[in-house]
DNA sequence: ATGAAAGCGCTAACAT
DNA sequence: ATGTTAGCGCTTTCAT
């Protein structure tokens, strides 16, 4: 059935025109009203439609953006998807994913990566990020890290406001009267864990309090879980615990109710991303927001700017969320309801370029 | 920086050999040793990787798969999306997104997926499904449907076993002695919906029960919590519901518990997918698990052999999969417990194509 | 406003 | 085994 798809001179040919014509009739040249209406019907006759691969040879602008991450069980992350691909569709753009299994061999990704010509690549919380970055960068490919930074500075990124959330969990936290504080963090490697590990630590500590137990969660359920039953069937456990990811604070949530305990009454447990799940009833977890469309708005904003050649930042951009008050941690007296039912803990504003 | 980026001439150029013999030591063509060794040293020194673009231009194959695909928030796509992104990756393809929302006008939709020449395409729960289908198929795009039926028969497909999978969960709740049954549906164009919700009464129907009660839940977390309500509020609640989706089966146990009732005793609810946090704790939701891995398997068969040219099925195959029991719906007398510590209804076979 | 011609980077006959 | 030649389908000078 498929003899072979109509090409442009199909197009020219029916209309009596020159290939030329036909591209600018598609491209937004100059063709007389005539002869792009004759074009436009010899077009859909045929049911042509332009040769992207080809066009994206002449061009070198393929309208293809490579997304690389790990794994998408984090609830976080589909939503991030979709609303990256619809900016960018928005714009032209189209996704091309690339799913890494911290592999042992970068190699064929990378052959992949940089052999599709992809106008620009984002970078979301991929083992070897810095790595990947060098490379593109090298072969002059734009790359925008998704919360994650470039260990080089090379790479300009983005990501939510890690300090200014994780300060504001533990004043939060300090607020309500919490006395011993425990922490469960991600992967070693993930800057998001340690900025925002660090932030809590050094918050509490320079209030006066002790420093936080530490769990290891390795962002996962299982991680959590096994992190929290540590804690909680320690001698002195801690009343107060931050997951530096929404994911492990419902496994948290989950794992105390197991051992009998009351989050928000027994145990507070905040976490961090408000994944939609988080709002459900049957978690109502208290977590700090990202800011999911800022930060794409200016994902985007980065990856534009590359294209068009313009100077590249290769500066991380922190955009502020906000805490997001449930029922997962015990209230400090004096909150605040906000418009939408949920209640808003004063956060000083940060959204600066560092 | 980026003066241009190397290409086949340039390796010939350094290697002496020809732009030819540069292709054949990248596509595996024949090469002599001593050529093939040069080649690759000038290769590797100029960081030269071939440019795929160009390459599937003279080809004709992209090794692009297009993935068109309605919202993320059915947890049920990021597990498919990743498997079915892993089992192409190992075949060498990539996954191009098209995250589409019921949009008015498809024409742009269908210029991109149809122009970026895709080596085939997955069409997953679209709206609008068939026409996208029709016109790809056309156009010699194979195509292949998952989740979801090519209304004018022409498309291959792989679906979950719907049929036996509404029946066996009737016949379970059947079997646990209940009496009044609710069904809480997707969208009414989703084939998968109409399947699912056509056995379910059937089956119901034909071991002499009443029809169920209605409720129509979008595939929403709100719209099937309002049917819940409804439910519930009723002077004659129903004692079981199925709804045709995990989301919604989630959202049902939630607004159950808000009403005072308690999943798997009071009322019972039972889901469809087997979603991952369907086995979470809070949830312990019975369901009927998609055979997610046979199915991306079929799947890319389906796309394998339409892509070596060979005759291409038009039949829908139906994995079968099975009843997870959990605890969101009350057992029946009789029931075993498997190794894995899941309690395993019996259910006929049925992996058939139809 | 339009067409002719060149070329993007690659592969695929077709020699040799 | 290797090189030469001719495209793949498009855009883009450059003339006219």
């Amino acid at each position: 059935m498929s003899s072979r798809p109509p090409t442009g001179s199909d197009v020219a040919r029916l209309a009596r025109v020159s290939k030329s014509a036909v591209s600018r009739a598609f491209t937004g040249g100059v063709v007389s009203d005539e002869a792009r209406r004759r074009i436009l019907a010899a077009a859909r006759q045929l049911k042509y439609r332009p040769n992207l691969t080809a066009r994206s040879l002449t061009t070198s602008q393929s309208k293809l953006i490579g997304v690389a991450i790990t794994h998408l069980d984090n609830q976080f992350y589909p939503e991030v998807i979709e609303k990256l691909s619809d900016r960018l569709a928005s714009a032209g753009f189209r996704i091309v994913l690339f799913i890494t299994h911290a592999e042992a061999n970068l190699d064929p990704v990378l052959d992949e990566l940089l052999g599709y010509r992809l106008d620009g690549v984002v970078l979301a919380s991929t083992s070897m990020a810095s790595r990947v970055a060098g490379e593109c960068l090298e072969a002059g490919v734009p790359v925008v890290m998704f919360n994650n930074i470039d260990l080089n500075g090379r790479a300009p990124g983005v990501t939510a406001d890690n300090e200014a959330g994780a300060a504001t969990i533990a004043r939060f936290l300090i607020a309500g009267q919490h006395k011993r504080f425990g922490i469960i963090t991600g992967m070693a490697e993930s800057s998001s864990s340690v900025e925002r590990t660090r932030s809590f630590v050094d918050t509490l500590v320079a209030a006066g309090m002790q420093p936080p137990q530490i769990g290891y969660g390795q962002y996962t359920f299982d991680g959590a879980e096994k992190a929290m039953r540590a804690f909680l069937n320690a001698p002195e456990p801690p009343d107060a615990i931050f997951c530096v990811n929404d994911h492990m604070a419902l496994a948290a949530v989950q794992t105390a109710r197991a051992m009998g305990l009351e989050p928000g009454k027994d145990v507070s447990i905040i976490g961090f991303d408000d994944v939609p799940i988080a709002a459900w009833p049957a978690f109502g977890l208290t977590t700090y927001a990202q800011p999911v469309k800022a930060m794409i708005d200016t994902l985007v904003e980065h990856l534009v700017r590359a294209l068009e050649g313009r100077p590249t930042l290769t500066k991380t951009t922190r955009c502020a969320g906000r805490l997001v008050i449930r029922s997962s941690a015990r209230l400090p007296d004096g909150i605040q309801i906000d418009s939408n039912g949920l209640a808003i803990w004063p956060t000083q504003a940060s959204d600066q370029t560092s």
